[in-house]
DNA sequence: TATGAATGAGCATTCATTCAT
DNA sequence: AATGAATGAATGCTCATTCAT
């Protein structure tokens, strides 16, 4: 297997670790586990555990602003559905989450500030809506990575 | 001073420390020296680290949904006003945030649920905007424990 | 209470306690919870736990030395009998035991070989069969501790 | 050094600090000097301390066990010999009854049960003399890991 | 490219003991 | 005579990381 590719399915397990048990509680143990190679291997192909929860964390805002990009000429509807989908498939909500929460190292801060902005600029053409959209995304990660969203129906409805 | 007094001042600086940092990051060498003590004193009070966070993280909730219940009857501005307040003065936000983030432990995940509860019936008589309300508390949360909320006031300015 | 009734309270329910779980694994607090007393209350009475339990070993040692030499005149028969009695309703036999196995601290081994000699000094009326009795002292005392003693009626009936 | 290598070196240090001190008395940090490694490595090769001391005890009473079975078939004098040769070179018989003495952990006095019962096999072909034979063993055991034995002649002299 | 073996730093927790009351 | 509150020192154990191969 080539470098490259070892270094995408890392990407891709990492995120489903670190979005299921955060930052701290996701050791590179269950994450070299995940993905079948031995923990050493991890740091061929990244710094350290933090440069590789950056690396994720920030692709998974950068995907999902560009999915909620898409969605948003439409209407909050479209956005809600999009959300759900995302609570419901993929780890880019609740990893998005754990970012925003991350620390309080400089570093990891950038990367969460700018994963903010980016969902902002995403969010912008909601225009005079564009304050509910955002409480959306953010509590939608925020659920998603507790694991409640998908199951609670009721908020989903009441839209 | 007694035993008492000692647990509430414990509750009130881990309080602190879990929203500022989460539960992994603070350390209980941490939360023993914000309140002055040494660290085993802190098990003369608590069982473990785990009821310490359980107890103040279910507190915090069940306080924050009281406060809620107050500002519900009238509008969403005030719902707005009360939380930008909380973000700016008080742990309790984030704190929840942390708690719903918490991860897979059936103990803590059965006090997460009763969290996520008290204050969706806390947010219920916002009617139609329910929705809308719980999404703002709960990404209200998320951006209090990223300590991004209060200096971000382009959201703020939005509403 | 008078100094010298919680003196003598302590040392009975210590000495449970300490054949019961060893040395180590019988904590201050249990002994203070079996006394009905408060931790620091120990430390009225004995200067450190090593002191408590030398005192309550030796003194075992001492009295079970002493009812050995009212059976040894008779013959075997009835020092296997007594040994079962102790081993059934007393700690003396497992004290003796956890005391020979105690470590290597100097105060503490002064007080085994002591024991030993006042053992071997109540068995010297064995005669020629003073080997075989002092074995089976020994082994009633780590079977006792071991808790195997009375329930392996085997052994005791091979005689 | 391969795992097994270190595994084999630290199953025969953790014995001598076992046998010496006893299980509670014998820290992790000991076991790791006399094997001259940093203290986690343990942990890569045992799942726990207990683990550590049951596989440890439990060799030791079984290869004790051949031992045995190999002098019984001849005379008590021979298994005399054994024992104090035993006693003086090496920490079965002090390991045996250290985990006799154990404890009421229900894993650990399963092994210790396990190792009462392959020691009374080995001593079955005694016939009549079992008692004696099984006494001896025993305490020779007791004394062994009070560290008396070899020094206390008078005994082995009584025979 | 990958890993088997190992570890320094740190973690939550326990224990015997002290001291003011 | 007794204790409520507290702690210094240590314990078993985990984790991200390194290095020789």
């Amino acid at each position: 297997m080539t470098a490259e590719e070892r270094r995408a399915q890392l990407l891709e397990k990492a995120a489903i670790e670190f979005a299921q048990r955060g930052y701290h509680a996701a050791g590179t143990a269950d994450i070299a586990r995940a993905t079948g190679i031995a923990e050493p291997t991890i740091y061929r192909h990244f710094a350290s555990k933090e440069e590789l929860f950056s690396e994720v964390a920030g692709a998974a805002a950068a995907s999902l602003a560009g999915r909620i990009r898409e969605v948003v000429p439409r209407d909050l509807a479209a956005l809600e559905a999009l959300l759900r989908e995302e609570a419901a498939s993929a780890p880019r909500l609740a990893l998005v989450a754990r970012l925003l929460q991350g620390g309080r190292d400089p570093a990891m801060r950038r990367v969460a500030q700018e994963a903010l902005l980016s969902l902002e600029e995403a969010l912008a053409g909601l225009g005079e809506e564009a304050h509910l959209g955002r409480a959306m995304v953010l509590a939608a990660g925020l659920l998603s990575a507790a694991g409640l969203y998908v199951s609670n129906e009721r908020w989903t409805q009441a839209a």
